[in-house]
DNA sequence: GTTGTAAAGATAATGATTCTTATTTAGGAA
DNA sequence: TTCCTAAATAAGAATCATTATCTTTACAAC
């Protein structure tokens, strides 16, 4: 997993820093989606000299090369998901949470959907469920 | 529906004033999904001395009131949406523009796979589908 | 070692959004 | 109609996430 990140990293002609790992890691740990903020703040305990600018670019390039990707919501900051598989988000709707919903059998349903029944004038690369609503528990699940 | 949208103010103990009433319009002629700039430049021409403050504290109002809705983007811009009924957006995979698309099928066939099928700990209160892709036509249909 | 280049650090700049304060207005009551 | 008052607006300052700039560092190629 770890010798992924860095093989798609090279694959990209991208080198493999200390600071692109911790970031990648940040992620990976932080797995509530975190912000650029959030990020920072979890690498500053081990790697206090990192530079916000550098986190920012990072991400960025993460975004670009998809090994992250980057999640739509109502807020003006930005957030961060490091599961690039077919997913949905589970969007709560009193508090900042997001989790990951993965569903293959939805997604065929909805794939043959759209299969029957074609969209005019627009052809689908990808299809993203928003489900808004209540978790029953205000603990994060843990992986 | 002009009057539909006074009467809601009204109900909500908000006053109708020629800016919100402005800003509505401008939501509603601006059919792309506006950003508050967006707005804010449709509505310089008629009305100059709009307050841009004035802009967002009114859309927060719609948006608390329900009156139009923000829609999710990974831009760190906020774009807005004056149709309210249960629906999805299309995103161009390359440009920013953003189309409403209704399908009540669809709504039903995924309303009944929940049904059967429920998510552990989560009670569902609204499902939106991003459908990324492209246009086949980079005119914006007409309403 | 020197050079070249990508990446990181530090920090200034940007720009969308929010906040503050004084002024104006909508809409009900007199 | 006029008056009153809370609500709304205007203007501009402040905030804050993000981006840009510029310098320094890391490291590979020569």
């Amino acid at each position: 997993m770890a010798t992924d990140f860095r093989n798609k990293l090279q694959a990209e002609g991208l080198k493999v820093t200390p600071q692109r790992v911790a970031i990648f890691e940040a992620i990976l740990r932080l797995n509530n989606h975190p912000t650029a903020e959030d990020i920072i703040a979890f690498i500053k305990t081990n790697h206090p000299n990192i530079s916000v600018g550098t986190v920012y670019k990072v991400l960025d390039i993460f975004v670009e090369k998809k090994l992250i990707q980057k999640v739509k919501t109502e807020k003006d900051v930005m957030r961060y998901d490091p599961f690039l598989s077919n997913h949905h988000h589970l969007y709560c709707a009193n508090t900042e949470r997001i989790e990951d919903y993965e569903d293959e059998k939805l997604n065929q349903l909805i794939a043959e959907y759209f299969k029957k029944n074609k969209i005019k004038n627009f052809k689908i690369q990808d299809i993203t469920l928003q489900i808004t609503g209540k978790f029953s528990s205000q603990n994060k699940s843990k992986k």
